[in-house]
DNA sequence: CAGCTGACGCCAT
DNA sequence: TATGGCGCCAGCT
């Protein structure tokens, strides 16, 4: 591959709307099911106003591990507008249910 | 070349 | 369900 990052990204573009990834599964896509903190650094490697839906990169919890920045807020807010938006529900505590929205 | 950091995951309590 | 500890890989300084 090019690239750990550009295989990662490349997964992300191909999650389909409503659904949601984790970062374990994208490790283990990508090759590397252990490289899940190297998938977080991809995203986090993403420009803004990219094509990639970093929003439906979500953790093993359902929710995202942004670092405790308003930046991090911002992001995660959007995130979470953007899901809705696309029919993805949240519970009261904000996480997804993978078990439902998750990809098999 | 060596060490540190990081949008994490899994297991134990 | 929540919290803490350990390990994982990739990229940067």
């Amino acid at each position: 591959m090019d690239g750990f990052f550009k295989t990662v990204h490349r997964i992300v573009e191909g999650i389909p709307s409503g659904s949601v990834m984790t970062y374990g599964q994208i490790a283990e896509m990508a090759g590397n099911p252990r490289a899940s903190r190297a998938v977080g650094y991809a995203m986090r490697a993403i420009p803004s106003g990219s094509d990639i839906p970093w929003h439906r990169v979500v953790n093993s919890k359902g929710e995202i591990s942004l670092r405790r920045t308003m930046q991090g807020e911002d992001d995660r807010l959007l995130q979470r507008a953007i899901l809705e938006a696309e029919g993805v529900e949240f519970s009261k505590s904000g996480r997804i249910d993978l078990k439902k929205y998750g990809l098999p």
